[in-house]
RNA sequence: GGUGAGAUACUCAAGUGGCCAACGAGGGCAGACUGUAAAUCUGCUGGUUUUUACCUUCGAAGGUUCGAAUCCUUCUCUCACCA
């Protein structure tokens, strides 16, 4: 049982920080039912939750299944500072409200997956603001500078002449007090969380806690261009609340590659029926697009359910596979005639005029399916379908 | 506090008085080819129904000039070295 809850626990896992500990915490519930924390932290500047999110959210979902109780950090009061970590420089002061509201939709979205029962949520302004500037400045002794700028992040910046305010070396400190204030076990973060879920464990020995958490750190999930992590700026993403057409389109149009990690952080198929598939792709039996099918499936149905999934794909073979036009496009009416260019910019389909008439000269715009090349053409009385390149429709009524 | 270097479009980065809506690379969008994949090739990538034209843009504000991303002044920010 135990044997088999570690596998599951290291799975995807970048890397593990003191294993043993965890074994000891497993069989601490197995064999005499001592619960154990799982620590995570949640950034209230943004909400909207993304596949890359997910990864962290499965494997908190797995310790749940095996005894933890997630402690879910809204870091309040650390967003006023901003995470170094990325390149994030301004970030605005956030009001209280917007912070809440944040929260709010982040455990709406956390909850699809995590169990809530199981979910202990904390603010970390409690202790912050009892800690006043002096306790602040008492943590601020505790690290060096030079240790601080170990951190790859500052180093890279200081390196490369960017700058780095004072307040970033504080980010690190706090989360890791969060780590104190909670006695924590363990602590899961992405990759790039390393130095910040490491300063948990140099804290809690500081203020002689007795443990020192493990810590695990889960890979940053390729966005769809499978370079950069995903993210909601760079606009590669998977939001989970996106609608079920949408998941679906965008799993499938990842790259083969990109599909095996996918399958590897996302799914939960085991690793040795991964392991099967990807040898039926490799050797002709499978064919790569419905390995991926498959996989598009499987993760339109967690956030919506079988039927749904289903639909979704049938609806994604009509559109590209018969080229035939979705059933839910979005519709305008406009008063006629209009000018082409501007019903594109009208229906959202184009930023500006000026793109509209590049795109009409490069023949991207199909009106009733027809290509338009005439950049002047005014729409009379009548209802049009209008797309711009492969995947954006409107229905346009004109008046 | 002193000295020096720098700030150009989504990012990096050329441009040091008119040939500049601004070289090049990446990214993005579109076309061809496909499995809406990848790779490859091609085009586009500030705005505007004056589209071989006009308008706005090179950290900010002023100034010099027929003309400024480019010269001058002040300011803001970044970095380096010294203290």
């Amino acid at each position: 049982m135990i044997e088999n809850a570690i596998k599951e626990i290291q799975r995807g896992a970048a890397e593990i920080i003191d294993l043993e500990y965890i074994k000891k915490l497993l069989k601490g519930y197995y064999e005499e039912g001592k619960p154990y924390t799982v620590k995570v932290g949640f950034d209230p500047t943004g909400a909207d939750l993304h596949l890359g999110h997910t990864v962290l959210l499965q494997k908190l979902k797995t310790f749940q299944n095996h005894g933890a109780i997630v402690q879910l950090i809204i870091g309040d009061f650390t967003a006023t500072i901003g995470d170094p970590t990325g390149k994030s420089e301004t970030r605005k002061v956030m009001s209280s409200d917007a912070i809440a509201a944040n929260a709010k939709t982040y455990q709406e979205q956390a909850f699809l997956i995590l169990d809530r029962s199981k979910t202990e949520i904390y603010y970390n302004s409690k202790w912050f603001d009892k800690l006043g500037a002096t306790g602040i400045v008492g943590l601020s002794t505790l690290f060096s500078v030079a240790r601080m700028l170990e951190r790859d992040d500052f180093e890279k910046r200081y390196k490369s002449n960017q700058s780095i305010s004072i307040s970033e070396f504080l980010y690190p400190l706090l989360q890791g007090y969060d780590s104190v204030e909670l006695k924590s076990d363990i602590e899961l973060g992405g990759t790039d969380q390393k130095f910040n879920l490491l300063m948990g464990r140099h804290l809690q020995r500081t203020y002689e806690l007795g443990k020192e958490q493990a810590v695990i750190t889960m890979p940053i999930l390729e966005g769809l261009d499978g370079v950069a992590k995903m993210s909601k700026s760079l606009n590669n993403y998977i939001g989970i609340t996106e609608d079920a057409n949408t998941i679906y389109a965008k799993v499938l149009s990842i790259s083969d590659e990109l599909m095996w990690r996918y399958y590897e952080l996302l799914s939960t198929k085991s690793l040795a029926e991964i392991a099967s598939m990807q040898k039926e792709v490799a050797d002709g039996s499978l064919h790569p697009k419905s390995a991926k099918e498959t996989l598009a499936l499987e993760l339109t149905q967690r956030f919506y359910d079988e039927a749904v999934a289903l639909k979704a794909k049938e609806e994604f073979d009509n559109v590209f596979k018969s080229n035939q036009i979705p059933s839910d496009i979005e519709e305008f009416e406009m008063d006629g005639p209009v000018w082409i260019c501007k019903a594109l910019v009208d229906a959202k389909l184009e930023s500006s005029t000026s793109q509209a008439r590049r795109d009409i000269i490069q023949g991207a715009i199909k009106l009733n399916q027809n290509k338009v090349d005439d950049v002047q053409l005014q729409l009379e009385v009548g209802e049009y379908v209008i797309q711009v390149g492969k995947r954006k429709f409107a229905k346009i009524e004109v008046k």
